[in-house]
DNA sequence: GTCACTGCAAACCCTTTGCATCGAC
DNA sequence: GTCGATGCAAAGGGTTTGCAGTGAC
C-alpha cells in the first residue's frame, strides 16, 4: 500500500530509502483515523523508542510531498491533525468536528465538491485541494469519546 | 457599525470600555481583507505606537466573541487570518487562496450552504460555524500582488 | 567514499501569562 | 477606591534548524 507510493517518490527524487521512514510509515498505516503530530509522536515512541521527534517532523513532510499523507481538519484549538491520504480514485471526504468532545467525523457530499470546482473554476481558478471543516455539536450523544 | 457591536458586547458583560479598544477597531475597521495577528500590531503600530503587541492579542479575542471579526482562511503555511464579520442577515462567504501568490478571494455558493447544513444535520449534529478554504492556482494572472 | 538521514539540543515563531501600573466607572 | 485593562518581559508550546555521527548506495 503506502509503501510502494513512498517508493516511487523516493524513486523520483535524490532521496534514500531508510529503516526509520519505513518504520514511521508502519505506525501510521495501523493508525486509525486522525493524529496530530505529537499523537504520532507518541505511537512512534512505543514502538520505535529510538526515533526522534525531529526525525516525525521530517517524515511528515517527506509523506505529504509523497501524498501518503494529508493535512485533515484542525481541532477546535488549532492544532493540525492529519490522515492517511485517499489512494488515487477513492473518494474524498470533508470533516465535522464535535464542540462538545472534538471527535472527528467524515462526510462526503457529491454536490458539494461539484460546486466547488465549478464555482472555483469560474473565478479563474485551478482549484487544487481544499480544507472544509464544519464545527458542529452534536445533538444526540452517539459517540463516545473520552 | 462595529463599534455598536463592541458596546453592546461590553454591556453585557462585566468589562470595561477603553480607548485602547476602540482605537485598535478603528484600525480594523479600516483594514481591507485578511490580516494575521501580526500584520494587524504592525498597523496598531503605526497609528498608535504605545499599545503592546499583548493587547492586540487580547483585543483581537474580545472581538471575535463580541462577532466584531471572525477567525478567515489559512494562510498556506498555516498562519490564521482574520477578518471584520459578516453583519447579521448578511451573507456569509468562503475562500479561495491563490497558490501562485497567496491573495485571498471570497466566494460564496448557496447550495454548498445548504447541502452543508442539511449533511451535518443527518449526521446528527447541529453545525455552528465552518471553515471552507479552497486552494488554488490561477489560470491567468487576474490579479496582482507583491 | 559520498551524501543523505538521524538524534539531540538549541533556536524560532507565535501566543499566552505574571505582574506592576494605569484607567474606567 | 475598586477592579478591569494595559505594557513589558518572560514563559509556553509547537515546529524547525545546526551539527556531529550514522547509514544507504
Amino acid at each position: 500500500m503506502a509503501l510502494g507510493l513512498l517508493n516511487e517518490h523516493l524513486g523520483k527524487s535524490a532521496l534514500k530509502h531508510s529503516q526509520v521512514r519505513e518504520q514511521v510509515l508502519s505506525v501510521i498505516a495501523n493508525y486509525p483515523g486522525h493524529f496530530s503530530v505529537n499523537d504520532l509522536c507518541g505511537k512512534v515512541a512505543e514502538a520505535f523508542p529510538d526515533i526522534g521527534k525531529a526525525t516525525v517532523y521530517r517524515v511528515i513532510g517527506l509523506f505529504i510531498e509523497a501524498k501518503i499523507l494529508r493535512e485533515g481538519p484542525s481541532r477546535v484549538d488549532g492544532l493540525a491533525l492529519y490522515e492517511l491520504a485517499e489512494q488515487e480514485g477513492a473518494d474524498h471526504h470533508d470533516h465535522i468536528v464535535c464542540l462538545d468532545c472534538g471527535s472527528v467525523f467524515e462526510f462526503h457530499d457529491e454536490q458539494i465538491e461539484t460546486r466547488q470546482q465549478a464555482t472555483t473554476e469560474l473565478m479563474g481558478f485551478t482549484p487544487q485541494y481544499h480544507r472544509h471543516v464544519i464545527y458542529a455539536e452534536c445533538v444526540k450523544i452517539r459517540h463516545s469519546k473520552p
